[in-house]
DNA sequence: GATGCGTGGTA
DNA sequence: TTACCAAGCAT
Protein backbone atom coordinates (compact mmCIF):
# COMPACT_ATOMS: atom_id res chain seq x y z
CA UNK A 1 0.00 0.00 0.00
CA UNK A 2 0.94 3.27 -0.60
CA UNK A 3 2.38 5.60 2.43
CA UNK A 4 -0.30 8.08 2.38
CA UNK A 5 -3.06 5.24 2.11
CA UNK A 6 -4.19 5.78 5.35
CA UNK A 7 -4.66 9.98 4.51
CA UNK A 8 -6.80 8.86 1.36
CA UNK A 9 -9.01 6.59 3.07
CA UNK A 10 -9.74 9.41 5.37
CA UNK A 11 -10.64 11.52 3.11
CA UNK A 12 -12.52 8.97 1.04
CA UNK A 13 -14.04 8.04 4.19
CA UNK A 14 -15.16 11.78 5.17
CA UNK A 15 -15.71 13.65 1.84
CA UNK A 16 -16.89 10.89 -0.51
CA UNK A 17 -19.90 12.61 -1.74
CA UNK A 18 -17.70 15.65 -3.03
CA UNK A 19 -15.88 13.10 -4.86
CA UNK A 20 -19.08 11.73 -6.76
CA UNK A 21 -20.48 15.11 -7.00
CA UNK A 22 -17.45 16.05 -8.94
CA UNK A 23 -16.80 13.52 -11.08
CA UNK A 24 -20.55 12.72 -12.28
CA UNK A 25 -20.92 16.63 -13.04
CA UNK A 26 -17.42 16.90 -15.24
CA UNK A 27 -19.23 13.67 -17.01
CA UNK A 28 -22.76 15.67 -17.29
CA UNK A 29 -20.44 18.61 -18.77
CA UNK A 30 -19.61 16.52 -21.45
CA UNK A 31 -22.38 13.54 -22.50
CA UNK A 32 -25.84 15.78 -21.25
CA UNK A 33 -28.32 14.43 -23.17
CA UNK A 34 -30.37 16.80 -25.25
CA UNK A 35 -33.89 17.24 -24.31
CA UNK A 36 -36.25 19.52 -25.41
CA UNK A 37 -36.92 20.84 -21.73
CA UNK A 38 -33.47 20.91 -21.03
CA UNK A 39 -30.85 24.21 -21.23
CA UNK A 40 -27.38 23.07 -21.28
CA UNK A 41 -25.20 22.24 -18.51
CA UNK A 42 -24.29 25.44 -16.49
CA UNK A 43 -27.20 27.46 -18.23
CA UNK A 44 -28.62 29.20 -15.17
CA UNK A 45 -31.88 30.37 -16.85
CA UNK A 46 -34.67 27.21 -17.39
CA UNK A 47 -38.17 27.91 -17.99
CA UNK A 48 -40.03 26.86 -14.56
CA UNK A 49 -42.89 26.43 -16.28
CA UNK A 50 -41.19 24.17 -19.26
CA UNK A 51 -39.24 21.98 -16.17
CA UNK A 52 -42.74 21.55 -14.32
CA UNK A 53 -44.58 20.44 -17.69
CA UNK A 54 -41.54 18.27 -18.02
CA UNK A 55 -42.18 16.56 -15.09
CA UNK A 56 -44.75 15.84 -14.65
CA UNK A 57 -45.12 13.78 -18.14
CA UNK A 58 -42.22 12.21 -17.12
CA UNK A 59 -43.50 10.43 -14.11
CA UNK A 60 -43.61 7.28 -14.79
CA UNK A 61 -43.57 7.80 -18.41
CA UNK A 62 -40.09 7.11 -20.87
CA UNK A 63 -38.34 10.44 -22.66
CA UNK A 64 -39.30 8.61 -25.99
CA UNK A 65 -42.57 9.03 -25.01
CA UNK A 66 -42.48 12.16 -23.48
CA UNK A 67 -41.35 14.36 -26.42
CA UNK A 68 -43.91 14.79 -28.84
CA UNK A 69 -46.70 15.27 -25.95
CA UNK A 70 -44.03 18.13 -25.11
CA UNK A 71 -43.93 19.47 -28.10
CA UNK A 72 -47.51 19.28 -28.54
CA UNK A 73 -48.28 21.31 -25.28
CA UNK A 74 -45.87 23.85 -25.16
CA UNK A 75 -47.15 25.10 -28.70
CA UNK A 76 -50.85 24.87 -27.46
CA UNK A 77 -49.75 26.26 -24.32
CA UNK A 78 -46.57 28.48 -23.72
CA UNK A 79 -46.70 29.44 -20.76
CA UNK A 80 -48.85 28.58 -16.73
CA UNK A 81 -51.42 31.61 -17.68
CA UNK A 82 -52.34 29.89 -21.25
CA UNK A 83 -52.38 26.07 -19.50
CA UNK A 84 -54.83 28.10 -17.10
CA UNK A 85 -57.10 28.92 -19.52
CA UNK A 86 -57.38 26.12 -21.20
CA UNK A 87 -60.38 24.29 -22.11
CA UNK A 88 -60.26 21.07 -19.50
CA UNK A 89 -61.97 19.25 -22.51
CA UNK A 90 -59.28 19.78 -24.54
CA UNK A 91 -56.20 19.10 -22.56
CA UNK A 92 -57.89 15.81 -21.55
CA UNK A 93 -57.84 14.71 -25.52
CA UNK A 94 -54.73 16.09 -25.78
CA UNK A 95 -52.93 14.10 -22.90
CA UNK A 96 -55.07 10.92 -24.31
CA UNK A 97 -52.33 8.26 -25.64
CA UNK A 98 -50.03 9.32 -22.43
CA UNK A 99 -51.55 7.81 -19.66
CA UNK A 100 -51.99 8.15 -15.96
CA UNK A 101 -55.01 10.92 -16.30
CA UNK A 102 -54.97 11.86 -12.98
CA UNK A 103 -51.76 13.92 -14.54
CA UNK A 104 -53.99 16.37 -16.49
CA UNK A 105 -56.57 16.65 -14.31
CA UNK A 106 -53.82 17.88 -11.73
CA UNK A 107 -52.27 19.53 -14.65
CA UNK A 108 -55.15 22.34 -14.75
CA UNK A 109 -55.42 22.30 -11.43
CA UNK A 110 -52.02 23.19 -10.84
CA UNK A 111 -51.86 25.84 -13.40
CA UNK A 112 -54.68 27.93 -11.70
CA UNK A 113 -53.69 27.57 -8.28
CA UNK A 114 -50.67 28.96 -9.95
CA UNK A 115 -52.16 31.82 -11.48
CA UNK A 116 -54.22 32.33 -8.82
CA UNK A 117 -51.91 32.05 -5.71
CA UNK A 118 -48.85 32.76 -6.59
CA UNK A 119 -49.07 35.44 -8.97
CA UNK A 120 -48.59 33.47 -12.01
CA UNK A 121 -45.07 32.41 -10.98
CA UNK A 122 -43.83 28.91 -9.71
CA UNK A 123 -42.34 29.20 -5.80
CA UNK A 124 -39.10 28.35 -5.59
CA UNK A 125 -39.20 26.50 -2.59
CA UNK A 126 -40.03 22.66 -2.70
CA UNK A 127 -41.96 22.35 0.12
CA UNK A 128 -44.27 25.08 -1.42
CA UNK A 129 -44.25 23.75 -4.35
CA UNK A 130 -44.96 20.22 -2.53
CA UNK A 131 -48.65 21.83 -1.80
CA UNK A 132 -49.64 21.95 -6.06
CA UNK A 133 -51.65 19.09 -7.37
CA UNK A 134 -49.86 16.54 -8.93
CA UNK A 135 -46.58 17.79 -7.36
CA UNK A 136 -45.11 15.19 -4.69
CA UNK A 137 -42.02 14.69 -3.02
CA UNK A 138 -39.92 13.99 -6.21
CA UNK A 139 -41.15 16.55 -8.41
CA UNK A 140 -41.06 18.94 -5.86
CA UNK A 141 -37.55 18.65 -5.16
CA UNK A 142 -36.80 18.29 -9.07
CA UNK A 143 -38.45 21.60 -10.04
CA UNK A 144 -37.01 23.16 -7.04
CA UNK A 145 -32.93 22.26 -8.40
CA UNK A 146 -33.32 22.14 -12.40
CA UNK A 147 -35.73 25.56 -12.74
CA UNK A 148 -34.49 27.29 -9.46
CA UNK A 149 -31.12 26.04 -8.73
CA UNK A 150 -31.77 25.03 -5.13
CA UNK A 151 -30.44 22.53 -3.22
CA UNK A 152 -33.18 19.71 -3.02
CA UNK A 153 -32.74 15.86 -3.33
CA UNK A 154 -34.90 14.06 -6.15
CA UNK A 155 -34.92 10.72 -5.51
CA UNK A 156 -36.86 9.03 -8.91
CA UNK A 157 -36.63 5.86 -9.94
CA UNK A 158 -33.24 6.29 -11.50
CA UNK A 159 -31.68 8.16 -8.50
CA UNK A 160 -33.06 5.09 -6.22
CA UNK A 161 -30.93 2.46 -8.87
CA UNK A 162 -27.98 4.49 -9.04
CA UNK A 163 -27.63 5.12 -4.69
CA UNK A 164 -28.94 1.50 -3.75
CA UNK A 165 -25.76 0.72 -5.70
CA UNK A 166 -22.81 2.76 -4.93
CA UNK A 167 -23.74 1.86 -1.66
CA UNK A 168 -24.85 -1.41 -2.12
CA UNK A 169 -28.30 -1.19 -0.08
CA UNK A 170 -29.67 -4.01 -0.27
CA UNK A 171 -32.90 -3.72 2.38
CA UNK A 172 -35.97 -4.17 0.02
CA UNK A 173 -37.57 -1.64 -1.64
CA UNK A 174 -40.30 0.12 -1.27
CA UNK A 175 -38.69 -0.01 2.95
CA UNK A 176 -35.36 0.53 1.46
CA UNK A 177 -35.99 4.28 0.68
CA UNK A 178 -35.13 6.00 3.85
CA UNK A 179 -31.90 4.51 3.31
CA UNK A 180 -31.64 5.14 0.11
CA UNK A 181 -33.26 8.95 0.52
CA UNK A 182 -30.36 9.34 3.21
CA UNK A 183 -26.91 8.10 1.20
CA UNK A 184 -28.72 10.49 -1.92
CA UNK A 185 -28.84 13.68 1.02
CA UNK A 186 -25.16 12.52 1.37
CA UNK A 187 -23.97 12.51 -2.04
CA UNK A 188 -25.85 15.99 -3.23
CA UNK A 189 -23.81 19.17 -3.18
CA UNK A 190 -24.71 22.67 -2.93
CA UNK A 191 -23.76 23.75 -6.13
CA UNK A 192 -24.83 22.98 -9.44
CA UNK A 193 -28.38 21.25 -7.75
CA UNK A 194 -29.85 21.41 -10.98
CA UNK A 195 -27.41 19.84 -13.18
CA UNK A 196 -26.58 16.96 -10.18
CA UNK A 197 -30.43 15.92 -10.13
CA UNK A 198 -30.22 15.30 -13.87
CA UNK A 199 -26.63 14.42 -14.44
CA UNK A 200 -28.10 11.73 -11.53
CA UNK A 201 -30.88 10.87 -13.70
CA UNK A 202 -28.85 10.72 -17.12
CA UNK A 203 -26.23 8.07 -15.60
CA UNK A 204 -29.51 5.53 -14.63
CA UNK A 205 -30.97 6.12 -17.98
CA UNK A 206 -27.80 5.53 -20.18
CA UNK A 207 -25.12 3.62 -18.02
CA UNK A 208 -26.56 2.36 -14.74
CA UNK A 209 -29.58 0.93 -15.75
CA UNK A 210 -32.12 -1.90 -14.71
CA UNK A 211 -31.32 -4.08 -16.94
CA UNK A 212 -27.80 -4.46 -18.23
CA UNK A 213 -25.69 -1.41 -16.82
CA UNK A 214 -22.18 -0.46 -18.55
CA UNK A 215 -20.01 -0.44 -15.54
CA UNK A 216 -17.28 -0.56 -17.69
CA UNK A 217 -17.81 3.11 -18.94
CA UNK A 218 -19.03 4.58 -16.10
CA UNK A 219 -18.01 7.73 -14.31
CA UNK A 220 -18.35 6.32 -10.87
CA UNK A 221 -17.28 2.79 -10.84
CA UNK A 222 -14.75 3.23 -8.83
CA UNK A 223 -16.98 4.60 -6.25
CA UNK A 224 -19.32 2.30 -6.19
CA UNK A 225 -20.13 -1.13 -3.91
CA UNK A 226 -21.69 -2.97 -6.35
CA UNK A 227 -19.40 -2.65 -8.62
CA UNK A 228 -17.40 -4.77 -6.56
CA UNK A 229 -19.27 -7.40 -6.56
CA UNK A 230 -20.56 -10.59 -8.43
CA UNK A 231 -23.89 -9.31 -9.73
CA UNK A 232 -24.02 -4.78 -9.79
CA UNK A 233 -27.68 -5.51 -11.35
CA UNK A 234 -28.89 -7.33 -8.37
CA UNK A 235 -29.41 -3.81 -6.88
CA UNK A 236 -31.73 -2.44 -5.92
CA UNK A 237 -33.23 -5.36 -3.98
CA UNK A 238 -37.06 -4.96 -4.71
CA UNK A 239 -40.38 -6.70 -2.50
CA UNK A 240 -41.92 -9.58 -5.21
CA UNK A 241 -44.97 -8.39 -7.24
CA UNK A 242 -48.83 -9.25 -6.74
CA UNK A 243 -50.01 -11.22 -10.17
CA UNK A 244 -52.12 -9.06 -11.37
CA UNK A 245 -55.95 -10.39 -12.40
CA UNK A 246 -57.83 -10.88 -15.68
CA UNK A 247 -60.85 -8.94 -15.82
CA UNK A 248 -63.85 -9.21 -18.60
CA UNK A 249 -66.42 -6.72 -20.13
CA UNK A 250 -69.04 -5.49 -22.29
CA UNK A 251 -68.68 -2.69 -24.71
CA UNK A 252 -71.17 -1.06 -26.44
CA UNK A 253 -70.72 0.81 -29.92
CA UNK A 254 -73.53 2.59 -31.11
CA UNK A 255 -73.63 4.29 -34.35
CA UNK A 256 -76.19 6.48 -36.12
CA UNK A 257 -75.53 7.75 -39.50
CA UNK A 258 -71.71 8.77 -39.25
CA UNK A 259 -71.97 9.32 -35.53
CA UNK A 260 -71.08 6.90 -32.30
CA UNK A 261 -72.42 7.64 -29.38
CA UNK A 262 -69.30 8.76 -26.78
CA UNK A 263 -69.72 9.63 -23.25
CA UNK A 264 -67.44 11.24 -20.58
CA UNK A 265 -66.09 8.92 -17.79
CA UNK A 266 -66.21 10.17 -14.05
CA UNK A 267 -63.46 12.29 -13.20
CA UNK A 268 -61.99 9.62 -10.17
CA UNK A 269 -60.72 6.26 -11.06
CA UNK A 270 -60.06 4.03 -14.17
CA UNK A 271 -59.19 6.48 -17.10
CA UNK A 272 -61.28 9.05 -15.29
CA UNK A 273 -62.21 12.47 -17.37
CA UNK A 274 -61.53 10.94 -20.73
CA UNK A 275 -64.11 9.54 -23.24
CA UNK A 276 -64.90 6.32 -24.26
CA UNK A 277 -67.89 4.18 -25.30
CA UNK A 278 -70.17 3.34 -22.99
CA UNK A 279 -69.34 -0.44 -20.86
CA UNK A 280 -70.65 -2.96 -18.39
CA UNK A 281 -69.07 -3.84 -15.05
CA UNK A 282 -65.77 -5.63 -15.32
CA UNK A 283 -65.94 -8.31 -13.30
CA UNK A 284 -62.94 -10.77 -12.60
CA UNK A 285 -62.42 -13.67 -14.60
CA UNK A 286 -62.72 -17.11 -13.60
CA UNK A 287 -65.03 -16.91 -10.81
CA UNK A 288 -66.89 -20.18 -10.85
CA UNK A 289 -69.76 -18.75 -12.79
CA UNK A 290 -68.44 -17.89 -16.40
CA UNK A 291 -68.89 -14.68 -17.92
CA UNK A 292 -71.79 -12.60 -17.44
CA UNK A 293 -74.48 -12.59 -20.55
CA UNK A 294 -74.12 -9.13 -21.70
CA UNK A 295 -76.85 -6.76 -20.23
CA UNK A 296 -77.72 -4.26 -23.41
CA UNK A 297 -78.41 -0.74 -22.64
CA UNK A 298 -81.45 -0.66 -24.84
CA UNK A 299 -83.01 -3.22 -27.35
CA UNK A 300 -81.89 -3.76 -30.90
CA UNK A 301 -79.77 -5.73 -33.39
CA UNK A 302 -76.82 -6.01 -31.02
CA UNK A 303 -74.21 -8.05 -33.20
CA UNK A 304 -70.64 -9.63 -30.61
CA UNK A 305 -67.17 -9.24 -32.80
CA UNK A 306 -65.44 -12.78 -32.50
CA UNK A 307 -62.85 -11.15 -30.87
CA UNK A 308 -62.82 -9.35 -27.57
CA UNK A 309 -60.21 -6.26 -27.25
CA UNK A 310 -57.61 -7.09 -25.33
CA UNK A 311 -56.03 -4.43 -22.73
CA UNK A 312 -53.38 -4.43 -20.06
CA UNK A 313 -53.45 -2.25 -17.17
CA UNK A 314 -50.83 -1.97 -14.27
CA UNK A 315 -53.03 -3.46 -12.16
CA UNK A 316 -54.81 -6.21 -14.54
CA UNK A 317 -55.52 -7.22 -17.80
CA UNK A 318 -58.66 -7.10 -19.60
CA UNK A 319 -61.16 -8.51 -22.36
CA UNK A 320 -63.97 -6.94 -23.50
CA UNK A 321 -66.27 -8.00 -25.77
CA UNK A 322 -67.17 -5.88 -28.14
CA UNK A 323 -71.09 -5.35 -28.94
CA UNK A 324 -72.22 -3.24 -32.14
CA UNK A 325 -75.56 -2.36 -32.82
CA UNK A 326 -77.16 1.03 -35.64
CA UNK A 327 -80.05 2.76 -33.38
CA UNK A 328 -81.59 5.82 -33.33
CA UNK A 329 -80.66 9.33 -31.90
CA UNK A 330 -82.90 8.88 -29.31
CA UNK A 331 -81.96 5.81 -28.43
CA UNK A 332 -79.59 7.11 -25.69
CA UNK A 333 -82.18 9.96 -24.42
CA UNK A 334 -81.50 10.85 -20.79
CA UNK A 335 -77.72 9.54 -20.80
CA UNK A 336 -74.87 11.87 -20.78
CA UNK A 337 -72.74 11.77 -24.05
CA UNK A 338 -72.42 13.27 -26.81
CA UNK A 339 -73.18 12.07 -30.87
CA UNK A 340 -69.24 11.79 -32.15
CA UNK A 341 -68.62 11.60 -35.89
CA UNK A 342 -66.96 8.54 -36.68
CA UNK A 343 -64.44 10.30 -39.17
CA UNK A 344 -62.77 12.30 -36.82
CA UNK A 345 -62.53 10.22 -33.79
CA UNK A 346 -58.86 11.19 -33.83
CA UNK A 347 -60.40 14.67 -32.19
CA UNK A 348 -62.21 12.99 -29.50
CA UNK A 349 -59.04 12.07 -27.44
CA UNK A 350 -59.72 8.50 -26.69
CA UNK A 351 -57.54 6.54 -24.68
CA UNK A 352 -55.87 3.40 -26.07
CA UNK A 353 -58.39 0.89 -24.79
CA UNK A 354 -61.37 2.99 -26.56
CA UNK A 355 -58.92 3.47 -29.34
CA UNK A 356 -58.20 0.12 -29.79
CA UNK A 357 -62.42 -0.47 -29.24
CA UNK A 358 -63.17 1.85 -31.95
CA UNK A 359 -60.71 0.24 -34.31
CA UNK A 360 -62.14 -2.91 -34.18
CA UNK A 361 -65.80 -2.20 -34.51
CA UNK A 362 -65.04 0.16 -37.56
CA UNK A 363 -63.01 -2.90 -38.91
CA UNK A 364 -66.83 -4.82 -39.50
CA UNK A 365 -69.46 -3.43 -41.55
CA UNK A 366 -72.48 -3.45 -39.46
CA UNK A 367 -76.13 -4.81 -40.17
CA UNK A 368 -78.99 -2.59 -41.03
CA UNK A 369 -81.39 -1.76 -38.41
C1' DG B 1 -47.53 1.52 4.08
C1' DA B 2 -50.38 -0.54 0.50
C1' DT B 3 -53.14 0.13 -3.35
C1' DG B 4 -54.95 2.22 -7.66
C1' DC B 5 -53.67 4.38 -11.60
C1' DG B 6 -51.75 3.71 -18.47
C1' DT B 7 -48.95 2.80 -21.90
C1' DG B 8 -45.38 1.08 -24.90
C1' DG B 9 -40.79 -0.91 -25.10
C1' DT B 10 -37.64 -4.69 -24.03
C1' DA B 11 -35.59 -9.27 -23.01
C1' DT C 1 -45.33 -14.96 -23.98
C1' DT C 2 -44.78 -13.26 -19.74
C1' DA C 3 -42.78 -10.09 -16.77
C1' DC C 4 -40.59 -6.14 -15.83
C1' DC C 5 -39.77 -1.50 -16.37
C1' DA C 6 -40.12 4.11 -16.97
C1' DA C 7 -38.20 11.52 -14.28
C1' DG C 8 -44.58 9.11 -8.95
C1' DC C 9 -48.78 10.87 -6.80
C1' DA C 10 -53.06 10.60 -4.10
C1' DT C 11 -55.53 8.34 -0.81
Amino acid sequence: MPVDSKLTASSEKLIPEKQIAGKLLAHYDRHARTLPWRAPPGANATDPYRVWLSEIMLQQTTVAAVIPYFQKFTTRWPDVSALAAADEAELMAAWAGLGYYARARNLIACARAVVRDHDGAFPPDADTLRSLPGVGAYTSAAISAIAFGRRAVAVDANVERVVARLFAIDTPLPGGRREIDAAADGITPDARAGDFTQAMMDLGATICTSRKPACGICPLREDCAAFRTADPAAFPVKAAKKAKPHRTGHAWWIENGGDVWLERRPDKGLLGGMRGVPTSVWRVAGGGEGDSPPDYPFAGRWTALSDPVVHIFTHFSLALTVHTVRAERDCMAGRDGEWWPKADLASAGLPTLFGKVAAAAMREELPCP
